[in-house]
DNA sequence: ACCCAGGGTCATA
DNA sequence: TATGACCATGGG
């Protein structure tokens, strides 16, 4: 392991002793992984959940289902995650590519980095976007970097914080090592953490790793 | 009333 | 390459 990784490791410790396992993605089905992925972009879980009720209610969370919806519909179920004409064409072209793909079993025979630049080709699925498939879905050891991820461990003075999105990724997989039980539960940490905010004093490296303060925002 | 949520695309310079 | 505008609901 890499001189970080035991670092990493520390952190990641500290965090599941505070925390406790987190059991993500919450979803039913790989499919439900991937498209609450793409509702919960720049949005809070709490309403993507509405939106994937409105789906089942509807009998249409699948790739046929909503790839043959009218867009008014469609929309209209989705209304509570937020840009819901947005994400109704998202989801679309994420269904039409998983049909076209040969269904989710198909995909998941594929290797990972072509798996990857596919979802990536898709309108509307971006890197966080497809890490979060890849890893939740897919069971793939792609670790996902999200606004948390950078702030956290530029905070903690690991990273600079002004990496590229492939270049912090690519930094936690080298020094993690492959492993997809530990991406999952790291992010999934990583995302709690920055919920559990007090108003304090603004974040240091204790603040996080003792939980002194867990005051995590920009402080602006 | 303001801020921001488990981002991504597109137009501009 | 790098900003800025835009998407839109709902909870704190």
């Amino acid at each position: 392991m890499k001189p970080q990784g035991r670092q990493l490791r520390a952190v990641y410790q500290h965090l599941h002793r505070h925390y406790g396992e987190q059991h993500w993605w919450p979803a039913q089905s790989g499919f439900e992984v991937m498209v609450g992925a793409v509702l919960t972009q720049n949005t809070a879980w709490t309403h993507v959940e509405k939106a994937i009720i409105n789906l089942k209610a509807v009998n249409s969370l699948d790739a046929e289902s909503i790839v043959l919806a009218q867009h008014r519909h469609l929309a209209a179920w989705l209304r509570p995650s937020g840009y819901f004409n947005v994400k109704a064409q998202r989801l679309r072209s994420l269904c039409r590519f998983v049909l076209d793909s040969g269904g989710v079993e198909a995909l998941s025979a594929m290797p990972t980095p072509s798996l990857r630049a596919d979802l990536l080709a898709v309108k509307g699925v971006g890197p966080e976007t497809a890490d979060d498939i890849l890893l939740y879905a897919f069971e793939r050891p792609v670790f996902v970097i999200d606004a948390y991820t950078r702030r956290l461990f530029s905070r903690l003075g690991m990273v600079s914080g002004e990496e590229g999105y492939e270049e912090l990724r690519l930094w936690f997989e080298s020094s993690l090592g492959a492993d997809v039980a530990l991406y999952n539960e790291y992010h999934a940490l990583i995302v709690v953490q920055a919920k559990d905010v007090c108003k304090k004093r603004p974040l240091c490296e204790s603040c996080v790793l003792q939980k002194r303060c867990a005051y995590y925002s920009d402080g602006k």
